[in-house]
DNA sequence: ACAAAATTGTGACATAAATCACGCTCATTT
DNA sequence: AAATGAGCGTGATTTATGTCACAATTTTGT
């Protein structure tokens, strides 16, 4: 149940066992099936989670009911909303499995926790979150600068199985166009 | 000329005067006179960037030769593009003094050390990418779900002296509309 | 296996924003 | 003081995308 995550915690920083078997104390495992919520908005977003399988989306809805996809979490990523997270405010995202999912849930208790004993986590947390601006500044970017087009383009390149793992309006509603104008895009592209 | 960072450092982690005192060795100080550049696309991004006094804006230009600006930097704020700075490849963006300006610098060497050889800083880095992470995942989604005037508001409101500090037209090319839109928008809302 | 729900495509039309063009004002430089 | 350039406003037009509506197909749940 852990192999990924010690997997992707060696690949970024340097930790002895006993250390990761600390670690996973801190840590609840849960399945979640498709189409089930891991927060819904209003809510705080208790845990940051860890996906050792699966495969979910943070989105959130506007005020005419559209969605907006933040992020889809495949495994190996982290997800949460890391403002409700770090407040506990109530959180504006949704977290929805799109298949059925093996997650790794951690509180912000233990995470303070995990942090403090163990500061090569504090690094790991850091490079993530680093890695995770870089990448959410070129979206942005990108939404002011390149064309629908070009944004599906970018992503079927980056996530190259993503149109065989979710649906078509979902890809649209991550790139940021209506699921009609981004039909009409594919079917020009040939 | 360091207080500005030895009160932002102490805002979010404790440090001894000691490792503030050390920390200070690694900086180079840096005066930037309006109109000048600090990085310009396709040079590597050797610095990461304390504003101690002034406004600087990182931004990119695109093929058709418009500029996306993606963040103004103010007082007591950073700047770099993190993904050149970490890895030396050249960068696509560039940082321009909006005002004279005074700066410190760090160089990927001098940072490294600086993490490594005071652990707080590891932390009060993670705090500082975290936080924006947190806004720039908010104005990804604002331009996505909300109108160009929606955002033009939230910008004023976040940053009130902004419209006396920057032109029009570079508000503008940060919210992701030409000048004319912008232009229009205004005297729309009187 | 069947009914219900979800997904996708597409036409007609509306709308927001971009583009192009021009003139005016204000600041900066020499 | 004159000259140059930057900034801003605004009209006319084009373009990309959204909205609404309906049908066809596929997937899912019981």
């Amino acid at each position: 149940m852990y192999e990924f995550l010690h997997k992707k915690v060696k690949e970024t920083i340097s930790i002895t066992d006993e250390e990761f078997e600390y670690a996973k104390t801190l840590f609840v495992p849960k399945k979640l099936r498709k189409k089930r919520f891991l927060l819904e908005d209003g809510d705080p977003c208790i845990y940051t989670t860890f996906v050792e399988k699966g495969l979910l989306r943070s989105f959130t809805v506007d005020d005419k009911g559209n969605e907006h996809i933040l992020q889809f979490a495949m495994q190996g990523w982290w997800v949460a909303d890391l403002y409700s997270f770090l407040t506990g405010e109530p959180s504006d995202y949704n977290i929805e499995a799109l298949e059925d999912s093996e997650l790794l849930l951690i509180t912000k208790e233990s995470w303070d926790l995990l942090l403090q004993e163990v500061p090569a986590f504090e690094r790991y947390f850091r490079i993530l979150i680093q890695n995770n601006l870089i990448a959410t500044q070129r979206r942005l970017m990108g939404t002011m600068s390149t064309t629908a087009e070009e944004r599906y383009l970018k992503l079927l390149e980056h996530f190259p199985d993503i149109s065989q793992r979710v649906p078509q309006h979902m890809i649209a509603s991550y790139i940021g166009v209506t699921r009609e104008t981004l039909s009409r895009l594919r079917s020009q592209m040939y």
